[in-house]
DNA sequence: TTAAGTGTTGCTCT
DNA sequence: AAGAGCAACACTTA
């Protein structure tokens, strides 16, 4: 479920094994997974070299120069895997870039949900398709943070997952932030005070911090989390690593949230 | 065996 | 006009 620190590893990925490198070929294994023309792909990407690898929030971006830049979008069960000369192809690859030395970069979608498209430029695909700042760009700060939740009476977590307000942000890591702010999901985003709001962004930054260095696109993930982390304890019947209370789920918006009844206690309504 | 659950985006409906 | 609800997808679990 590719959420922002696994599409910043492998956006680190890419520019490690590929940067630099020239396309010789784009196989389209699968039309539904590429959006546009598979001609016209081959048309302009053919001999390009790679410029520069960008990520902003769950979207990532290759930018092979002039107006030619490459889009992957994840969904719930995408992945990307760099493929040696030589080395077996990977199941359910849908789009694979060839280059020039042999190597490949396999665009891999077991669920067809998430696409690969051609565009012309990173802030123009970023604007049309409405996407707010990225969570972990320096320029959103706790005021912009803030402002994105005032006057809001929608719960906090559909504010955090919301792509238009902030990118980067999904299911699983919106739970571990409001756990890691012991803060119910279902808060009014607007009836956060200062001190709410302020240690939700800290932790919003510390929880994608710490993923993101540890990598959950390698194996052994879950056993290199801190041991305070929600995510190993998100199964059904799980407990809450920080008080040992049995956890409880509730759905907001058809999502499940797992969250701990003791510590993220739901906001007494106004008398 | 069938049905529900999983998570993201994007569509429709209000 | 913001927000809710569901469809798409494919595979797993109850």
């Amino acid at each position: 479920m590719p959420e922002l620190p696994d599409v910043e590893n492998f956006r680190r990925k890419v520019e490690r094994c590929c940067s630099n490198l020239t396309i010789s070929d784009i196989v389209i294994a699968d039309p539904a997974s590429f959006e546009g023309s598979p001609t016209d792909a081959r048309r302009r990407l053919d001999g390009r070299r790679l410029d520069r690898v960008q990520r902003h929030g769950k979207y990532l971006f290759l930018d092979f120069g002039e107006g030619n830049v490459i889009v992957m979008h994840f969904g719930p069960a995408g992945s990307l895997a760099a493929i040696k000369p030589g080395e077996e192809q990977p199941a359910y690859v849908r789009v694979r870039l060839d280059f020039s030395n042999g190597e490949q970069l396999a665009y891999i979608n077991r669920r067809r949900i998430g696409r690969v498209r051609l565009v012309n430029s990173v802030d123009s695909f970023l604007s049309e398709m409405k996407i707010g700042p990225d969570v972990l760009d320096p320029a959103f700060d706790l005021a912009r943070f803030r402002a994105c939740l005032a006057g809001r009476n929608r719960a906090v977590k559909l504010i955090l997952t919301d792509q238009t307000r902030m990118g980067g942000i999904g299911n699983t890591y919106s739970d571990e932030i409001l756990f890691h702010a012991r803060i119910n999901p279902a808060t009014e985003a607007g009836a956060l005070d200062a001190r709410g709001s302020n240690r939700l962004f800290r932790s919003m930054q510390t929880v994608l911090r710490t993923a993101v260095d540890l990598d959950p696109t390698t194996d052994g993930f879950r056993e290199r989390l801190p041991a305070r982390f929600l995510m190993p304890n998100r199964h059904p019947g799980g407990h809450c690593p920080r008080c040992g209370t049995e956890l409880r789920q509730m759905k907001l918006a058809s999502h499940t949230s797992t969250y701990c009844p003791h510590c993220q206690p739901v906001p007494s309504p106004p008398c």
